[in-house]
DNA sequence: CGAGGCCTTGAAGTGGTTCAAGGCATGTGG
DNA sequence: CCACATGCCTTGAACCACTTCAAGGCCTCG
């Protein structure tokens, strides 16, 4: 039953036998939980570790000495984050909880063990990992060479999109977890520049706000709004 | 003798045996030149093709329709450009020449057939990736989060580092082959405001240059510059 | 010698930041 | 059930890092 999204990206790259599917979930066994806020993967946790995530938000960023911060990515149920990482000789990033988080940690030897006696699985997990490098060019792109209102577009089109396809929102509107703060980490803004930027949206009504959640109206224009936006 | 520097690169991870080697060098068999400013690999060309590099500086890049343009980073001699890329159904980016530029192009079916023949060439490839995406994150954090003179101090001494592991230059000074417009493209500012802050860096005795070359003088001071330099 | 590419420089403009105060929820302990 | 603290968002006002526009200079190359 867990570990199904997993199953179900990779399942779209190439059918799996019912041997690579439990395979797959055996990565998953471990399971941990981390409430909103808390630390996943720090500078002190172990090397050679990564994050499967099993339901929530979480997120992959890097921290500067005098209280700067940029967000490269928010972590999805189903996303195996950066494999390749448990390469190299240390991490450069950390993870933490945005919501309350289900995840296992993925050691460098679990994954090659499964891709030992699974071959085959080998490709499709790369091919998640070039769509991970993909989406952090976009995230480049858009940090570097777009406006507030673009970037704030391109973000929740990219969460929309992502959402949908776990089925965890339909284009129209999906719920929001990550704070304004994050929000402006994540795209290179401040958070006072984020809260007038939203407004803004709201006003031309490119999205609408409910409670805890956004609800884009305009999953159209919002797009128009983005240069080349490919996803 | 070609195809040196990806061996040496690989070799630094592991041993590479003789028959290794060679399989390595036929990726880079078939060497084609462009002249600077000349597209590599354009919208148009294949899908399932990336570029090996064999000499000169080139640029991965995407740009959207109003004449922004991202450069998402410099590929020196010996990188084997995202070769997790060779999976995606689409690429998202271009590469164009810097300087005159020896490559050649590598698909996704000669990959294959190496890493088939030599298993154990697949581990360092990987790390090799994972190198890249490495950098592509703090690029991303440089272009969120940093000032203009910090984004090009830490862009310096990535270049500097890299070129140094290929033997291209010391820690003290390296040939800048890159305009102003690409240093602009690369770190998300105004060629106006690159021009202004080089002048300044130069001033405050960050760097020198002469002729077309940038000349690092105070490695150690830039490195304090840049919050959270690790690479 | 003229053209084009690249860099420089000034002046004006603006998108976004910072600082600071206040509002509105939610939770918590007395 | 109130009092208070806390986290998050909002709003205004001042400021600044960087952009844009525009003109001119200096190379290089045909």
């Amino acid at each position: 039953m867990i570990e199904l999204l997993l199953e179900r990206r990779i399942g779209r790259f190439q059918s799996l036998s019912p041997a690579e599917s439990t395979a797959l979930r055996s990565l998953g066994l471990r399971v941990s939980a981390a409430p909103r806020g808390q630390l996943i993967l720090g500078p002190d946790s172990p090397q050679n570790q990564t994050a499967l995530i099993h339901s929530g938000w979480a997120m992959l960023y890097r921290d500067i000495a005098d209280g700067r911060r940029q967000i490269m990515q928010f972590c999805l149920p189903g996303d195996l984050v950066d494999p390749c990482n448990l390469l190299l000789a240390e991490r450069d990033f950390s993870i933490a909880a945005v919501t309350q988080v289900t995840y296992s940690l993925v050691s460098f030897a679990d994954l090659t063990e499964v891709i030992e006696k699974h071959p085959r699985l080998a490709l499709p997990l790369l091919w998640s990992e070039g769509r991970e490098i993909y989406m952090l060019r976009s995230h480049l792109l858009s940090v570097g060479r777009l406006t507030a209102k673009e970037r704030l577009a391109a973000l929740f089109l990219e969460l929309s999109e992502r959402l949908t396809s776990i089925g965890q929102a339909d284009n129209q509107h999906f719920q929001m977890h990550a704070s304004q703060e994050m929000l402006a980490d994540a795209t290179g803004l401040s958070s006072v520049h984020v809260s007038r930027t939203l407004h803004c949206m709201q006003d031309e009504g490119l999205i609408k706000r409910q409670g805890h959640g956004y609800l884009i109206i305009d999953h159209a224009r919002l797009r128009q709004l983005v240069p080349d936006m490919p996803i």
